[in-house]
DNA sequence: GTGAAAGCGCTAACAA
DNA sequence: TTGTTAGCGCTTTCAC
């Protein structure tokens, strides 16, 4: 069943069926209708590859996510897919698992199905792929990785703004020794996080102590080693901020495993604020990242993009802020 | 840059270079190898709009579930990607927050995407949007819906074998007023589940009184809400089976907020096993669903429509067994 | 207001 | 072993 085929049974030109499908006003209202009633009797649904392969767009953006198990993604995805339907757009999302070749593989698909841009929220990044789209002038929005270019965006993530709030409100309730718990070794994205960590407690007047920085890998199991590997110290500290919210929950199933309380004993800040950290024991203290705002960002780096390819990239930004719940209290004097 | 132009520049016509992308052997190596490296060299990538058109089958099924934010999704996805990647498919995902009017749009997208399949994991069903894909020859692999038919499939949960394994254990623990809080009203998969509830407490001799049964809506704050009603009445439950590992959530936070205590006071137990069970406080009893089991069911119920769009379907059947954590313990005597 | 027809990039049947 | 070519379903220009 193709568009001559609800031609024929219309008495018109596939040509007219294809205005009146996309809404074209230069139709007789009687034909158009006459049209229409056709396609809805035989159920008719045209085929986007023909479109696709006649246009050279496909009217669908790739996402790239690593880890579709940590809550902080479904919640992006969930406001990326409403703004994507509200527009009419398709999502073609892949995961990579924190694979460098998993990336590669999805960018192959996306290049492939001809996206008109891919949202790269993946750190796992290899110049390789990247180089293939903008070859291919698929527009690339990337996260936090803080490098523009033609047909390359970039949403930095600034960290430091509610890292800076993070760090005075401990400050105010005391902690001095502040531990910090980041992300997988490797990507740049993860040290952008770190060294705001240190930047910022300079700023306030605090020592970032060598020690108390651990690698986690924006997982629990990684926030658990790493939390054992600071209640191992002889001199533990006494509040640990957490590159993510899973790290942060990890943190605190180590301490309260070893029979110690939070805050009573160690405060702990996540980042994110993914819904989870709600509802935990305590409640989890973070760093919200708006997924919402976020997803709109993408968009709009993807849409300002997709007329012209070639076009210069922007440098975004969003904003964190400090939100206060039960996982940090006053410091626990020795 | 089409295959012609990479045939060109390889001194071949563009029937060689498909056959050499599409791995045929009866190429010459030595031809073959100067087709691939014309490729890598220019970073071409074919067009799958093309193959499609072709081919009228897309290599790409839909996914429609009904909520990312539930993290039994998100770990059926990770599955269902794996399995298609491997398998050198495209998977294009949907998501419906509950809505059947999204159920629709989102079959919609998929008839014009010319997908070759699509699971339906959301209870939200109509239909209407059932009957175009049908009609169109589109294979269908539902929930838990019960229903087979000429391009049809359906995966069944058999809540009944874990639900009996559950009940068994509260009255082990002296429970005899066990409660029920179900999914939203509406979708005959909900009945299913509370329907299993009822016989199954019959089977094992208890009564299933109407007044402890209640409706959720599969999130958190359903559970919250039903276990609120819960309390209120003179002679409450002491064990609380939920439709889900969410409800289930819900429903202690709300027991807690009220002073009481899980297990102490009134045992609960979920269904799904999310991971995210294993980190509550206490870390919740639950029947267990595989979501890679089910991935792979799915999975295996597609390809076999695949091929003949319109051959019978077939029922599967996925099981369910208990996880015993410490949500649950010996019956509160009143 | 409507139709005829070319062509998007790929595949496969057929020819050489 | 390789090339020629028709055609998948749609859009769009041009003609009427």
């Amino acid at each position: 069943m193709d568009m001559r085929d609800i031609a024929k049974l219309a008495g018109v030109s596939s040509a007219t069926v294809s205005r009146v499908i996309n809404g074209f006003n230069n139709v007789k209202p009687a034909t158009a209708e006459r049209v229409r009633r056709v396609i809805a009797e035989t159920k008719f649904y045209p085929n986007s590859s023909a479109t696709t392969l006649k246009h050279g767009k496909s009217s669908t953006y790739g996402l790239i996510i690593p880890d579709i198990t940590n809550p902080f993604f479904p919640e992006f995805i969930r406001s990326f897919e409403r703004i994507m339907v509200e527009w009419d757009r398709d999502m073609f999302m892949a995961t990579t698992d924190f694979h460098a070749s998993r990336v590669q593989q999805s960018i192959r698909r996306m290049l492939i199905r001809k996206v008109d841009g891919v949202a790269l929220l993946a750190s796992e990044i290899e110049t390789e792929p990247i180089e293939a789209l903008i070859h291919n002038r698929v527009p690339l929005v990337t996260m936090d990785r803080r490098l523009t270019g033609p047909g390359l965006s970039d949403v930095l993530i600034d960290y430091g703004s509610g890292m800076d709030e993070a760090v005075k409100h401990l400050k105010r309730l005391k902690h001095r020794r502040i531990g910090y718990i980041g992300g997988s070794v490797g990507p740049t994205i993860s040290d952008h996080r770190r060294d705001a960590f240190i930047a910022t407690m300079k700023d306030n007047g605090l020592k970032a102590e060598q020690e108390l920085i651990r690698a986690g890998n924006y997982r629990i199991p990684g926030g658990e080693t790493a939390m054992l590997e600071l209640l191992a110290l002889s001199h533990r500290p006494t509040a640990v901020i957490a590159a993510n919210d899973l790290t942060a929950i990890g943190a605190m199933r180590t301490i309260q495993k070893h029979g110690l309380s939070v805050p009573e004993d160690i405060s702990i800040v996540g980042f994110d604020d993914i819904e989870l950290a709600d509802i935990l024991h305590p409640p989890l203290t973070t760093l919200r990242l708006s997924r919402s705002e976020l997803a709109g960002i993408f968009f709009k780096a993807l849409e300002a993009l997709r007329s012209e390819p070639h076009a210069q990239g922007q440098q975004y930004a969003i904003r964190s802020g400090l939100v206060v719940r039960g996982s940090t209290g006053p410091a626990h004097s020795e």
